[in-house]
RNA sequence: GGCGAAGUGGCCGAGUGGUUAGGCAGAGGUCUGCAAAACCUUGUACAGCGGUUCGAAUCCGCUCUUCGCCUCCA
């Protein structure tokens, strides 16, 4: 079955072949680290880890880039203002290399909790400023960059296809339109900045041809997917904010230095919005993961972000993901009862269910609808499991490995058989089986005696102390919530 | 002003030229000592106005509204 991706390029679905047979090189932009995650990182990262998850899954060997922008941005315009990194360090009193540590390091705890794998390569830009100086200077030398008073510009109007990502190539349309001033030391009000002379109070800054200076915006990009994955990569990922002008310029770079494609495929997600408003750091109503992580177990909002498609926006409410939450543990639920009943001699089919994922994940990653087919078998699954003639042994091994597939290694919201989540520890897990198997036996031989006064004590109390009783036909079982 | 996306039942959220998305919430029922859980039943929605068509929520046009980008941003 062959997958189909969306294109931002052609704006079209594409079938998908990598370039080398067997083979996916995929880079996706990673975070500028001056600031905890947020809600937005996790849409982005979530989708991304599910593009490379089902690539693997397809048989694919994936090399997954992914960088960490350590060098500070600018907080304002295309020129002025204060590099993010920086006002950071400022404000904590600490210096900006720290920032970024600290920063990077509390992105990547919060994408661990998310269940989302790490690239193969995290390159950091400040570890690359040498390879992005030698890709200035082939674009100074190939006639597309200039350097004027220690900065160097990207002459946009040197390369044919500037702007064909986003749509816009009327570069004489962006001049009158753009909100920027003309800044006169450019030749084009869209050159853009490939180095940047420091000022004398800059802390991050290197030394290069054209004086001391730190790299421009985009830069990294190009120079580190084409270090590790070659000039021509079959997949870029990111957010849709960064079409233009950052996925453009980076285009523009790389082109015009290897004359090849730089991109094969474009992929972008969408934004995430709070009250239909998008949701931004600069917008002050951005909802941090480790403030979300209190109130909801990371694997939800995972969930959460997976039921709607990567290219929609994604709109945060608490009503929205307590619902979610509430579907995740019947699907949760539904797994738990697969494993843990009795096999007896009925039938089921899983092969519709199955074929039917691997559609949806086809479909340019139509999570939502692998979603909706999870929950289908879910409710299936259940009333085969009601029937008295229950779910014969190849049939619960074949569910099971259809679970573990799609929930597990393709969408990593079901917790792998045995592992029950981080509450406690193995030991202690253990020694809680043994009370609680005393405990529901108690309970029973209550219910059989209708000493009704002492079982709902039980349970009442259980579920007070944190533990859900549920009575089945097969006899009760308990969680933990 | 330029570039782009979208408007779906109480909420979230897919998809499609004619047949049930799915989840949450709600209602009724089965089960249960009572609950919970589970299961069964239940909702005929697609911004508005035109057009194409045997038939459109799905295609085309217009209108309205919302959102993103054009300044760093996942």
């Amino acid at each position: 079955m062959p997958l189909f991706i969306y294109n931002s390029l052609s704006r079209n679905k594409e079938q998908f072949e990598p370039l080398r047979p067997g083979f996916v090189s995929i880079y996706v932009c990673g975070p500028t680290v001056y600031g905890h995650s947020h809600l937005g990182h996790a849409k982005s990262y979530v989708s991304f880890d599910v593009v490379v998850r089902w690539l693997r899954h397809s048989g694919y060997r994936v090399k997954y880039v992914q960088n960490i922008t350590d060098v500070g941005h600018l907080t304002d315009d295309a020129d002025e203002g204060e590099d993010k990194i920086m006002k950071q360090a400022r404000l904590e009193k600490t210096d900006p290399m720290e920032i970024a540590q600290f920063y990077t390091r509390s992105f990547y705890e919060d994408m661990d909790k998310l269940g989302i794998l790490r690239p193969n390569i995290a390159p950091a830009a400040t570890a690359h400023i040498p390879e992005q100086i030698a890709l200035i200077e082939r674009l100074v030398e190939s006639g597309h960059a200039y350097a004027v008073n220690g900065n160097v510009y990207f002459s946009v109007e040197s390369f044919s296809g500037y702007g064909r990502l986003s749509g816009r190539t009327d570069l004489e349309a962006q001049q009158s339109g753009s909100r920027v001033e003309v800044r006169s030391e450019k030749r084009h009000t869209s050159d853009f900045a490939l180095w940047k002379k420091a000022e004398e109070n800059h802390l991050m800054k290197w030394r290069s041809p054209w004086g001391t200076g730190y790299p421009g915006w985009h830069l990294e990009c190009s120079a580190m997917s084409m270090k590790y994955l070659g000039e021509t990569i079959d997949i870029h990922g990111g957010g849709m904010e960064n079409k233009f002008p950052h996925h453009d310029c980076e285009i523009a770079q790389a082109e015009a230095v290897t004359g090849k494609p730089y991109v094969r495929f474009w992929m972008h997600n969408n934004m995430v919005t709070v009250n239909g408003i998008k949701m931004g750091k600069s917008l002050k109503n951005s909802v941090n993961l480790k403030d979300l992580f209190s109130s909801f177990d990371p694997i939800v909002i995972r969930f959460f972000i997976l039921q709607s498609h990567y290219r929609s926006p994604l709109d945060f409410s608490d009503i929205a993901i307590r619902a979610s939450q509430t579907g995740l543990e019947k699907l949760h639920e539904s797994y738990r009862r697969l494993t843990e009943t009795n096999t007896g001699s009925g039938m089921f089919e899983v092969e519709p269910y199955q074929h039917r994922f691997n559609e949806a994940m086809n479909d340019d990653f139509n999570s939502p609808i692998a979603v909706s087919i999870l929950f289908e078998l879910s409710k299936a699954l259940n009333a085969a499991l009601d029937r008295s003639e229950g779910v014969s042994e190849i049939a619960r091994e074949q569910v099971r490995a259809f679970l573990d597939m799609a929930g597990t290694e393709v969408l990593g919201i079901l917790q792998p058989e045995g592992k029950g989540g981080d509450k406690q520890s193995e030991g202690a897990g253990k020694t809680l089986d043994g009370v609680m198997a005393l405990l529901l036996e108690l309970r029973a031989e209550a219910r059989k005696n209708k000493d009704f006064a002492l079982s709902d004590k039980l349970r009442d109390r259980l579920l007070e102390a944190g533990i859900e009783i549920k009575d089945t036909k097969e006899g009760a079982s308990w969680s933990v919530k």
